[in-house]
DNA sequence: GACCACATGTAAGGAGTTACATGATTAA
DNA sequence: TTAATCATGTAACTCCTTACATGTGGTC
C-alpha cells in the first residue's frame, strides 16, 4: 500500500498540486521507483481525502482540485518513513527466466542473455547521455534526490550487466562445446 | 502474469511435482526471485490444467495430484523465454522513501539510511555464511542456476549498501552542520 | 473554429493477499 | 493417541491495469 505514501510525500513536497500535476511527476521522475496509473491515482486521492490525510486546498478551472497535506497526513508520512520497515518486493521477471535457462535450447539461453546484456548496455548509454543534458544545481525543491536515484539507476544497470556477462560465462563453462556469441 | 510461467518452468524441471511440492520450492529457492502464496498457486494450477498447458499425470495419497507439462505448455514456456521481453517492474519501496528524505527531520533521514546500511550488511554476512554451508557440486538438476541467483543476490546487496553509503554522504554534504552517525 | 493540453472520473477484470476450512497419513 | 506433516481448496478483499467516457480553457 505504498502508492498512498508516494502521493502523500509528493503532495507534501509540491503543495497545491492537482491529480494532473502529480500524474506528470509519476510519468517523469517518480515513475522509475514507483509507477502508478491515472485511474489508480485519482482513486487514491479520493481515499486520502476521505481519510483526512490530504485536503482540497483550492479549486481551479476545468474542475481542477489542488491538494495539500494535513497534519494527520504529515504524521502518517513520518510514521511510514521512520517507524515501518520497507519490505522488499521479490519479483523479478528477468531473474525468473534465468532460473529456467536449462529448459530451453542452449542457443535460446545464450540469446536471452545476450539480449539482456545489449539492452542494459543501451540503457546505460542513454543514461550517460541524459546526465549531460539534465540541468543539475538549479534544484527547484524536487530534484535533490532525483540525482540520488539516477546514480542508483546507473549502478543497478551496471551491476546487472556485469552479472549477466559473468552468468553467461558460467553457463558456457558448464556446457563446453556450445558455440560462442553470434 | 508470470506466476503462470514460473509454475510452467518449475513443472518442466520437476516432473511429477504436486502443488505442495511446488509451494516448498517457492518458499525456499524460487521465492527470492518470484514469490507466490499457496492460494494463488493452487488457483493457477487449476487454470493451467484447464488451459491444457499442464496435466495431472498421477494421483497419490491425501488427494495429492502430480503435474506434468504438456507439449503445449512446453511451447508456451519457450515462447515466453525467447519471444517476449521481460518488463521491469518499477516499484521499490526502499528507493521511494529516499525520494522523500527531505520531508522528515535530518536525524530521521540519517537514521533511515543507517538502518538500511545495517540491514544490507547483515544480510550480506548471512549470505556469506550460507554459501559455506550449501553443498555445491552435487546439483540434482535444479540447483545449477540457484548458484547464479545467489551470486546475483550478493552483488545486488553489495551494490545497494555501497550506494546507500554514498547517498548518505551526499545528504550530509548538502546540509553541513548535521551531526554524523550515532 | 479547431485543436491541444488540461482535467477528472468510472467500469470491468485480473492479480495478489489474508484468512478460513478441511481432511488424510505417518511416525513417535 | 497425539502431533507433525502432507495436501488441497474457497472466500473476501484490496491492488492494479486497461479501456472507456466526458468536458473545459487557452491559443493559433
Amino acid at each position: 500500500m505504498s502508492l498512498r505514501h508516494a502521493l502523500l510525500g509528493l503532495i507534501a513536497e509540491m503543495d497545491g498540486a492537482s491529480g494532473y500535476d502529480l500524474m506528470k511527476v509519476f510519468e517523469i521522475s517518480l515513475g522509475t521507483v514507483w509507477q502508478a496509473t491515472q485511474s489508480q491515482l485519482y482513486g487514491e486521492l479520493g481515499k486520502l481525502t476521505e481519510g483526512g490525510l490530504i485536503e482540497v486546498s483550492a479549486e481551479g478551472p476545468r474542475g481542477r482540485k489542488e491538494y495539500s497535506i494535513t497534519p494527520a497526513g504529515r504524521a502518517e508520512l513520518r510514521h511510514w518513513m521512520v517507524e515501518t520497515d520497507p519490505k522488499p518486493h521479490r519479483r523479478d521477471e528477468v531473474l525468473l527466466r534465468v532460473f529456467f535457462l536449462d529448459q530451453v535450447a542452449p542457443e535460446d539461453a545464450l540469446g536471452y542473455m545476450d539480449r539482456m546484456i545489449d539492452a542494459l548496455s543501451g540503457r546505460l548509454d542513454d543514461l550517460a547521455r541524459l546526465e549531460e543534458i539534465v540541468p543539475w544545481e538549479e534544484e527547484g525543491g524536487l530534484t535533490g534526490n532525483g540525482r540520488l536515484t539516477m546514480e542508483y539507476g546507473k549502478r543497478f544497470m551496471a551491476m546487472r550487466r556485469d552479472w549477466f556477462v559473468w552468468a553467461r560465462k558460467q553457463y558456457e563453462e558448464r556446457r563446453p562445446g556450445t558455440a560462442s556469441e553470434a
